[in-house]
DNA sequence: ATTATACTCACCACATTAGGGGATAGCTGT
DNA sequence: ACAGCTATCCCCTAATGTGGTGAGTATAAT
């Protein structure tokens, strides 16, 4: 069995011969060819592709939003980013948007039919320059968000549930009831954590907390 | 001119069929063979590979450890990871240690000698399922750290500088001296971003900040 | 001209937190 | 047995934050 291609693309020479490149396989089958996303969920309801080719800039909405929109409504249909833009800023919409592949149009030709099977055997082909890019972004995400509690600041337990109380916008009293402890235990644990992490206030305790996520 | 290669693996088996694989391409030259990454450094600085196929599960020091400490010793020698695991957590530690590219073993053979040109050019050779659970690790990342202000909460600019000084662990009456303001008038404004930000109490307002980076 | 919004300031009453003490009991490791 | 740490509890004073109410000015929008 084909599979079936919907193409978004405001260029009408790329449209066609995306079509005929893809037509002189067989195991395609270009179910819908549309020039803007404006109606991008009706046109994929319609034409019921396997796979999407989406086009960034458009008119209208662009290939960035229509993303979005689609892997909401359609998320068994993987979408195909192609364009010429390799901007960090956005290949990372895009992936965000929920893309599952990103093609630059440069080498569109050569690898277009083989990443439309990748994608539908559950694959993500990508340029070489993307798929460096992607990682470097995953990287540096990476680093803020699971940076390990690389200064410990040699919380007690007890001290870390009290600390993660407050991060949750527990009172002291609140704190003392959730923990069964009374309130001057409370202020005794908070107090050492005032101290083990430099801190003078509630607020610093749960801007720290936070940013270096010790909760 | 071939492409200088050093290979880490503790099995002797895939060692050598790799050997075998690149010494039938007169474009790759296996410049060091390793059962282990204890001396990687060394290793490397002697051998002068210009990529390095690394695996996983190690004697002594495991893979993901040493690509940490040859990406830092070596910033622009490729490593490309060849393992059986693809599980989230060793394929994201690995992205983060700063893996250039990551390939299962089941599939090496067809691809390796094409994945290593790749790197060497710059890209990020990864296997299709690879590739697509990166890309969602760098959805789910991205989701948390650069979630636009969805929800806008309609602070004013005062109300934000207001909000970034409480944020930045400022006392009202630091606020009110830093913003040549009255204390009166910063409570003011702090009322109203509860209001705007449906909290009841400073911690509250912090960590809502902070995690919706309205900051 | 009227409405709306942002920014400013003030007063009162009450609740909560900060910062300084000191104290007891249990557990761990030496 | 002792030192060191954790967890628990208590008191007091001063400072800060919370909640409610009201109000003046300037600026922009309708």
């Amino acid at each position: 069995m084909s599979i079936r291609v919907a193409i978004f693309d405001d260029n009408k020479n790329i449209r066609s011969s995306v079509i005929m490149l893809l037509n002189t396989d067989p195991d395609f089958e270009v179910v819908g060819t549309f020039s803007d996303a404006k109606h991008c969920v009706d046109n994929v309801l319609t034409s019921r592709p396997d796979v999407v080719l989406m086009d960034i800039e458009m008119p209208g909405i662009n290939g960035i939003e229509a993303v979005r929109i689609l892997t909401r409504e359609f998320p068994h249909v993987p979408i195909l980013i192609q364009t010429v833009f390799e901007d960090d800023e956005r290949v990372f919409d895009s992936i965000c948007a929920g893309a599952a592949g990103y093609l630059l149009k440069n080498q569109l030709n050569s690898s277009l039919t083989e990443a439309i099977k990748e994608l539908k055997t559950g694959g993500s082909p990508m340029s070489p320059s993307i798929a460096r890019k992607v990682l470097q972004l995953l990287q540096s995400s990476g680093e803020r968000s699971r940076r390990k509690p690389s200064e410990e600041y040699n919380l007690t337990p007890r001290e870390k549930e009290v600390l993660s109380a407050i991060v949750n916008g527990l009172s002291y009293k609140m704190i003392a009831y959730e923990l069964n402890i009374s309130y001057e235990t409370v202020r005794s644990h908070i107090k050492k954590i005032y101290e083990k992490l430099h801190v003078a206030s509630l607020t610093e305790v749960v801007a720290k907390a936070i940013n270096q996520n010790i909760v």
